[in-house]
DNA sequence: GCGATATGATTGACGTGTCAATCAGCGAAG
DNA sequence: CTTCGCTGATTGACACGTCAATCATATCGC
C-alpha cells in the first residue's frame, strides 16, 4: 500500500496515514523498551542511568554541575533531581557541594557507577546495531535522518 | 552528511549512525509528548485514556471485557487494571460484572467518557496531520511505512 | 549594606508503567 | 464431588516523569 492508494492532503486521515503514524510511534517505543530491557539485563542500569553515566563519563573528572548535566542530556531539572536521588541510593553517583557556588551541587560518577556503565556500553551499542542499523539499508538510514530532521523542524521549541 | 561519509557495517557505530539512531528515538518521543500535551489541553484526557476510549467507542454497546480491551490496545493486563482504576475514579468509565463469567469484568464508557473522547478526536487528528503528515512528502511517508515494517520484523515477538 | 529578585536545586503530590504475587471463579481429572 | 490447575483480573511495591511549590544562596539596584 502506498500513497497512491488514496487522496492524501485532505482534511481527514486515511487509514494508511493513520496506520503509518501509529507504526512510527509504536515502533520507536517498542525499540526503546527492548533496548531498555537488554540494558537492564546486561548491567542493571536503566536508560536514564545510562544517559547520566554517559554524560558523566565524558566529563572532566567524571563530574558535572547538576544544571550542566541536565542541559547536556536535555532533562528537566526536577526529573534529574529525582533520578539522581535514586542513583545515589544505589551507589552509582555521589553528590558533592560546589566550591564556587554554595547553591550548586556537583554530581560525580562513583567507581561502581563507571563499572556498571562500562559493562553496559558494548552490549548496548551492539543491540542498537542489531535492532536498528542492521535492519536498514544505507538509503533507509539516510531517509530516517532526513525524516527526523523535517519532523523536528515542526516541533514547537522547548523552553 | 550521508552514508557515503564513513564505513557503515563494521563492528562499531559511526557518529552518523549514532546520531540518526538518537534522532529516531527522540523525535518519536517528542512527538508523543507534544501530542499528549495537546490532547490534555483540549480534552483533559491522557494518551492512555484516549486509547481506552477509542477502543470502547468502537465496541458493541461501548463495552468490552477487560481482557478483550487489553488485547485490542496491546496493553499488559495489570497496566490496564491500574489505568481503569484511575479512569473510573474520574468517571470516564465504569466496571460491571460479567454475566456469563463471574471472574470477568466488563468495562463501559460513561456518557462523560464519550463526551471527553468526542471533544478530543478532531483536535487530536488535526495535530497528527500538522505535526507528522504535513511535514512529510508522500515518498517520505512511504519510507516511514517501509522502515517501520522492517524494524518491526526484527523486534522480538511479544508474549 | 540591604532589600527585591533571580537562580540552582530539591521536594511533594500525583499520574503512569512493570513485575511479581495474589485471589476468585472455572473446568477437567480422579 | 473435590481437588488441582488454569484463567481473568486486581493489588502492592516500586521506578519513572511532570508540575507547582519551596528553599537557600547570589546578585543587582539603591
Amino acid at each position: 500500500m502506498t500513497h497512491t492508494t488514496g487522496a492524501r492532503s485532505g482534511r481527514w486521515l486515511t487509514p494508511y496515514e493513520l496506520a503509518t503514524w501509529r507504526a512510527f510511534i509504536e515502533t520507536a517505543e517498542q525499540l526503546r523498551n527492548v533496548l531498555g530491557a537488554r540494558l537492564r539485563e546486561d548491567s542493571g542500569l536503566s536508560e536514564g542511568d545510562y544517559a547520566v553515566l554517559l554524560a558523566l563519563s565524558e566529563a572532566e573528572g567524571r563530574r558535572l554541575r547538576s544544571s550542566a548535566l541536565a542541559a547536556h542530556i536535555d532533562w528537566e531539572r526536577s526529573r534529574l533531581s529525582h533520578h539522581l536521588g535514586r542513583m545515589e541510593r544505589r551507589g552509582l553517583i555521589a553528590r558533592e557541594e560546589c566550591e564556587d557556588d554554595n547553591r550548586g551541587a556537583e554530581v560525580v560518577a562513583t567507581a561502581e557507577g563507571m563499572s556498571a556503565f562500562r559493562r553496559a556500553t558494548v552490549p548496548h551499542l551492539r543491540a542498537v546495531r542489531e535492532l536498528f542499523l542492521d535492519a536498514l539499508t544505507p538509503e533507509q538510514l539516510d531517509a530516517v535522518a532526513e525524516i527526523t530532521a523535517v519532523l523536528r523542524d515542526r516541533l514547537p521549541p522547548r523552553p
